[in-house]
DNA sequence: ACAGCCT
DNA sequence: AGGCTGTCAGGCACT
DNA sequence: AGTGCC
């Protein structure tokens, strides 16, 4: 029996995808529970792999109402309100509740019920490589009624079941492949399609009601400096909350309403300093741009009050550039004409994203990634029928491309090569549409280009888990932090990771080079068991992590932050913060449907690799004194 | 995407 | 005229 | 000089 299992996830997907080989869920509010049967003996754990059955007592009995010695079963673990629908609120203070009396009396006041949707291993049998329809067969046949115990029924037909959903109130659903195998990671062969969302809003003022103290909020967000008003909320609260509410809203009282404007703002309204962040469930926003069915979750105080804004989430209220329905589209942007050609052509076929999904995921980040592209030359790797498709690099620029590009002419070892730039959002989409899916700057600027504006630390898995890499780049941080430098890591998108320490353009590429290569043999003779440094590939020692310093150099590239890459899943090579680089992270949680919501979300966390250049004059003695020991 | 060569 | 084909990088460590 | 690798 497999000990440790990190559950599969599902990716965030807009609506729900249509075909025979799908099947549809109810996606369960609650938390996600790994049941592992041995021997009548029953042992939880959560996505994180916490044991968490102490919580839970009334789920004892599980193991007598499943025909297995031994199994691994995966599902939610939910509370239930009145009208049976799963409530996260409602499991929440259960989730980390110490006191046994308080466990006891929850579990027989409000037993939480366990919802199983997989089976993953069987008596003696791993099914981890067995299709999602025959373990959802092995499951059914194993379980005997329970009142705590619920076989999360599967449904055909996506649409409807969204809808029904929608009408009771739910969560969203989950869509699984049904040849799909249990993979221990987020995967794109499940799909969530919520309806709800989540966001921070600015309380901008109360509005009394029939009970004490207040009865709903005024919420707002800022756009361009403005307080925009996007409806009240008038439940979530309980009696403490209200209270406490009201306690910090009091001292708050002005006369002034915040907002721009007084557009449909209930009469009555009590302002208050549009200071506090209250974070907010609701269903979709209103075509006049308000809250559909909001409620009230807590107060934040992470966050400024004037960096909430309306967060459009992508695939769910679809900002599209280029909209299906035309295989081409002329447009002007930036006053360029631009012709976007082929967008249905299948450029992921495992995932079946198109040419058009990939324009949009860049018009939708354009700018977050072309700061990091700006004043770079490019080499062009062109993928004009996708990623299963032969590609060819371009270093040289047609004749017959556009005047407003920017190129330059720059000496090469053969004939002067003139290189493009992506400039500005226009040149970035005239590029994609050439089939550029990723894309590779030089790591120095004109004006400076025989100086890189950043370390490069490329970190390579050498047939092994991600996690060693996880490890690896930790141990690089501990080095850079011990000799006074900031680095930013960032996944490839690929197997590994990279990590950009920048530096002020002053210092050549060999100098550059010389200092990570230093490091990495500094490295590499503290972790001679996790690291290889041989250039030869079949050289490399298996199972480790590959440091390699080569790859600075001038006219070298890798792939930029924010870069859809050309693997199966869309990956995006996604800047991190230190906190995420930890075991359990994976490229692969990072792509071209998902990553616009975590970047509207993240900010650029890649801003210092640009803001903060670092000097090296004395970071350099001090590797040396590392390496000397 | 385009040029140049082929039929 | 129309269709097919070739082209679209390059440096460097290592052998 | 040839080749594999990024």
């Amino acid at each position: 029996m497999p000990g440790f299992l990190t559950p599969m996830g599902a990716s965030l997907a807009g609506h729900p995808p249509s075909g025979p080989e799908w099947v549809f869920e109810v996606k369960w509010d609650g938390v996600r529970g790994l049941v592992y049967i041995e021997d009548k003996q029953l042992t939880i754990y959560s996505r994180t792999n916490n044991r968490c059955d102490r919580q839970y007592p009334e789920l004892q009995v599980l193991p007598h109402f499943i025909a297995a010695r031994n199994a691994i079963l995966d599902g939610e673990i939910v509370a239930l309100d009145a009208h049976g629908v799963s409530k996260f609120e409602l499991i929440q203070p259960r989730i980390h509740q110490q006191d046994a009396n308080s466990i006891a009396k929850m579990a027989q006041k409000s037993p939480v019920h366990f919802y199983v949707f997989d089976l993953v291993y069987l008596d003696g049998y791993d099914l981890r490589r067995v299709e999602l329809s025959e373990r959802k067969r092995a499951l059914k046949a194993i379980l005997k009624p329970h009142p705590l115990l619920r076989f999360s029924d599967d449904f055909a037909a996506g649409a409807e079941l969204l809808e029904a959903a929608r009408q009771a109130g739910l969560e969203g659903l989950i869509a699984k492949c049904k040849s799909s195998f249990y993979e221990s990671r987020r995967s794109r062969q499940w799909l969530k399609i919520k309806l709800t969302h989540q966001q921070e809003f600015v309380i901008a003022g109360y509005l009394p009601g029939e009970r004490d103290y207040f009865g709903s909020l005024a919420l707002g967000y800022y756009e361009g400096g403005s307080l925009i008003y996007a409806g009240n909320v008038g439940t979530g609260f309980n009696e403490r909350t209200l209270r406490e509410l009201w306690h910090v809203l009091e001292p708050r009282r002005i006369s002034k309403m915040p907002f721009a404007k007084a557009d449909k703002i209930p009469k009555g309204t009590v302002w208050v300093k549009p200071e506090l962040v209250a974070q907010i469930k609701f269903q979709n926003w209103t075509e006049d741009r308000k809250l559909r069915a909001p409620v009230f979750l807590g107060l934040r105080d992470d966050k400024p009050a004037i960096e909430v804004e309306r967060e459009e989430s992508p695939g769910v209220v679809p900002s599209q550039l280029l909209p299906a329905g035309k295989n081409e589209i002329p447009a002007t942007i930036g006053g360029h004409p631009i012709k976007f050609t082929n967008l249905d052509k299948i450029y992921y076929p495992e995932d079946g994203f198109t040419k058009r999904d990939l324009l949009n995921y860049y018009a939708g980040v354009a700018d977050l990634l072309l700061p990091y592209l700006k004043d770079r030359p490019l080499s062009l790797k062109r993928y004009p029928n996708g990623i299963h498709e032969p590609f060819f690099f371009q270093k040289n620029t047609p004749e017959t491309y556009p005047a407003w590009l920017r190129t330059e002419v720059l000496p090469s070892d053969g004939r002067p090569i003139r290189y493009v730039f992506a400039q500005d959002r226009a040149s970035l989409l005239y590029l994609v549409n050439l089939g550029c899916i990723d894309h590779n700057p030089w790591m120095s600027r004109i004006g400076s280009l025989e100086c890189p504006d950043y370390i490069l630390i490329d970190l390579d898995p050498q047939q092994c888990e991600f996690d060693k890499i996880v490890e690896a780049a930790l141990l690089v941080k501990e080095k850079l932090d011990a000799i006074g430098l900031t680095g930013y890591p960032k996944t490839t998108g690929g197997d590994g990771m990279h990590i950009f320490v920048p530096i002020e353009p002053r210092y050549t590429y060999a100098q550059a080079r010389s200092f990570a290569e230093v490091i990495s043999r500094l490295l590499a003779s503290e972790r001679p068991d996790l690291f290889t440094t041989p250039r030869a590939v079949e050289k490399r020692e298996k199972n480790r992590v590959y440091f390699d310093y080569l790859q600075l150099a001038e006219s070298k590239t890798i792939s930029s932050a924010y870069s859809a890459r050309a693997y199966d899943g869309a990956p995006v090579s996604t800047p991190l913060t230190w906190e995420e680089v930890r075991p359990g992270l994976h490229p692969s949680q990072f792509d071209i449907a998902n990553c616009p919501e975590r970047f509207a979300r993240a900010g650029d966390l890649f801003e210092g690799v640009l803001r903060k250049p670092q000097k090296l004059e004395k970071a350099f003695p001090k590797l040396e004194k590392l390496v000397r020991g």
